[in-house]
DNA sequence: CCCGGTAAGTTACCACAGGTAGGTTACCTA
DNA sequence: TAGGTAACCTACCTGTGGTAACTTACCGGG
């Protein structure tokens, strides 16, 4: 038995106060996003979820394992749903330019969506430190496939790590600026999709160019 | 009374264990960084510290406060050294787009010094996120000294706020970058910043042009 | 030389949050 | 209707950040 996200308002459906286990699972993963949001990952406590879905701690121990997996498996979902937004804008543009103009709008839009949650979530970091990259890897091997994919079709040949490398500076430069957006909220989306796109694209075009003459000059030889 | 940096060794001077205040709180802080390293915040304790400096814990409580201020001391002391090394290599060159290649090689050569203690105090951010954007804002307004120094001498007209948006750009593309060097320890330092400055040098390259022909324009007018 | 004040440190404790063992109650099916 | 199981609770443990109250070495003035 499976539940769509916005299952919630039925948990007043089940009498006594007893509810399926998938159900309960969503409703936490619901509350224990709302919580990490206000008041971080050190700052939320289990004890206060409990409280909040009317339930004992056992309960979300059982469902969740630990407080830091429950913490991943927020990231999780939420980094899921922002590659969708992404790979989506970036797909519906088929010159690279324009799909790296439209990923880092579409990120900007989401981030300006859900800010509280994305600094919550993104910003912070799970205590053990080894694991925290693994969040940001997915989007970076997004973004990764992306460039590769616009690479191949542009007919220039890559180094596959200095793809990867690219894809984490990329991100990370985008991730940089929308932090600071959080403290210059007068800024709109669009420009700083601009700024963005104003910086980095000159780079990568000019990667694209150095691909290309030195294949013009391997066909030479 | 001060101490140097490398006073710990006098501890041993000292009778009783009894020490004096500036040096215990210097020994503290440097087993803390070696703490943190090792550990994370998280992981790092309070009563493990105090083993290791062979004192109680309320001694450390007393010189430090608490744990997120010992925290924040250790990585303000860390930032500090390293945006010293960047400003000096910054420095020793006039040219705007050398003077940015010299300041991403003194970053990656000082990550590569320093590495276990940058993850631990760079990476991982303390429980409150609020104030955790402190650490970054000394890099990001060295950076946006330097680059606003270097639009002036170019004659360039540039707006504050993008300038702090461009160097909160590029310290979060090092960074990125940096962190994805940390899995590919086969990469050189030299390597990592060409391909930082090929990456990120047209962006602005052309922001400066733009400016000049916006200054241009307005000439005419 | 001694003596009081202060600087350095200690023991013993609290509070609180993460996590768990074991028992209890509703539900569903044979 | 009986028994198994799924959902849940009470009561507890442990470890860690943090502190109150006491003790001991040092040092400068009479």
């Amino acid at each position: 038995m499976t539940f769509s996200p916005d299952a919630v308002l039925q948990i007043s459906d089940y009498a006594h106060g007893r509810v399926p286990r998938a159900l309960r699972e969503l409703q936490i993963l619901n509350l224990a996003e709302e919580l990490f949001a206000e008041q971080g990952f050190a700052g939320a406590s289990m004890d206060e979820l409990a409280r909040r879905a009317g339930v004992s701690k056992p309960v979300i121990y059982t469902l969740v394992g630990s407080k830091e997996q429950l913490y991943r498996r927020c990231v999780e979902r939420f980094s899921e749903e922002l590659a969708i937004r992404l790979a989506e804008a970036a797909e519906s543009e088929s010159e690279p330019a324009l799909r790296l103009r439209a990923g880092i709008a579409a990120f900007f839009t989401f981030v300006e969506d859900h800010r509280r949650v994305w600094e919550a979530l993104a910003w912070e970091v799970t205590p053990f430190a080894a694991e925290a990259a693994a969040v940001r890897r997915r989007q970076t091997e997004l973004v990764a496939g992306l460039l590769g994919a616009s690479a191949q079709r542009l007919g220039v040949e890559v180094d596959d790590l200095r793809v990867e490398a690219t894809a984490h500076l990329l991100n990370g430069a985008v991730e940089a600026l929308a932090r600071w957006w959080g403290g210059h909220e007068e800024m709109s989306a669009e420009q700083m999709t601009e700024w963005a796109v104003t910086l980095l694209l000159p780079g990568l075009d000019q990667l694209i160019v150095e691909g290309r003459s030195r294949r013009v000059m391997e066909d030479r030889a």
